[in-house]
DNA sequence: CTTCAACGATCAAAATACGCATGGATCGGT
DNA sequence: ACCGATCCATGCGTATTTTGATCGTTGAAG
């Protein structure tokens, strides 16, 4: 998962940054609006944490423009304790949440969960695909009730493959979306780790669990139950 | 837009419900959990407004019966102020969002209207000709039911002919559009490539697919539906 | 009606690109 | 410094793409 954050204080940001590290998300940090609205622009996230009061380029401003631009993305807004006008300006405006200043990381955690989870049109926490069972607030992964140890990069593949299942996921795809900016594109990461959850899945490949489409990238084969 | 209200104090009710009518949603109203989650179960909402603190079956509990009978609809809940946890948990369960009482009634409108945007942002990405389906998020084609295995070019060449169903498409406007830079001229991919879609897509001819016009191109034959 | 030339279709072989497994290097946390 | 996780380089096997040769079609000219 693929997170852009946009605010402008610096021990926010980097305490956001730290906090989505932990859960392995990985983010670009923009500290104004207008490297936000760059970023946003460029790049496909998954979901993005904007700040309303940002300098060059306010926050509902840059939110109508990203709307305006196609980009589909939850957007979870952060305010200024008690004035509801704006959180309400940052709704109208397209954002999908806000969250009042300050606030406890485990609460902006579980809306990012709720975020997400709703974005790919999941309602519950708990994934399941046949024999293969994927708990996202747990971070852990079942076959026929006996759990497999993943490894973070392991565990954030197989998710972004199931959550789009039935789906080609480009190479490409899968790097954006699980790697920060600029990442070297002529490396074969993807392959080995696919490689790694077949194997730990799907040993015997009875379940042809993820088949790839020569050329257009890999697809997740089990239907969400 | 069909919207449930899971509220036990009356006067909050009514309020809800009147605010409701002015957005001229058709509401369904439930005093307690356990009427809360017949109603539910009952019927296929747009969206549900459930507060956590409700007589005979916990709102978290409520979320959670109802997301296990796979009924997907956003779930606003509201909290007593104060207590993130509440919210926390509610979120885990399942709900998309919360509120906290009191509210402003304006908040409670854009809440909802964020909340029934996201849900029906779904813009499907599948193209249909007839028997022809393109799914192109997916990248892959259908024709009547029956997926049709076709490598990435064969694939691209598909779509580019299909979004400009009707036309006549040159091979070097074909070249030109599937290809990265200006490439051999005297070959006869394009010609190979229109063969091996029309076996597979259309094997005894009688959809009449692609139809050549000698000396402008190929032309997709079938109307976009 | 036949002939001819230009164009397109088809096929199979050759060339290529792609994905996979493997093992070793490197990174990063404890 | 250690250990596991992640990343990278290599070579191999194979699906895909490309090519070139051959054959079929078309439409116009003779």
């Amino acid at each position: 998962m693929r997170i852009l954050i946009v605010e402008d204080e610096k021990p926010l940001r980097e305490q956001i940054l730290s906090l989505m590290a932990t859960e392995k998300y990985a983010c670009d940090a923009a500290a104004d609006g207008r490297e936000g609205l760059f970023l946003g622009s460029e790049y496909d996230y998954d979901l993005a944490i904007i700040d309303l009061g940002l300098p060059l380029l306010d926050g509902t401003q840059l939110i109508r423009e990203l709307r305006a631009k196609e980009r589909n993305f939850p957007i979870l807004i952060l305010t200024a304790r008690g004035n509801w006008q704006d959180k309400v300006s940052g709704l109208e405006a397209g954002a999908d949440d806000y969250l009042t200043k300050p606030f406890h990381p485990e609460e902006l955690r579980a809306r990012i969960h709720a975020l997400l989870r709703r974005a790919s049109g999941h309602a519950s926490s708990v994934l399941r695909y046949g024999p293969i069972t994927i708990d996202t607030s747990a971070k852990r992964v079942h076959r026929d009730e006996t759990e497999v140890e993943l490894t973070s990069f392991e565990y954030n593949t197989l998710t972004y493959l199931a959550l789009h299942a039935g789906k080609n996921i480009s190479k490409s795809e899968l790097t954006e979306h699980l790697y920060a900016q600029d990442y070297d594109r002529d490396s074969n990461v993807i392959e080995v780790f696919v490689g790694r959850l077949r194997k730990k899945l799907d040993p015997d490949g009875s379940l042809n669990l993820i088949s790839t489409q020569r050329g257009l990238g890999y697809r997740f084969n089990l239907d969400k139950q």
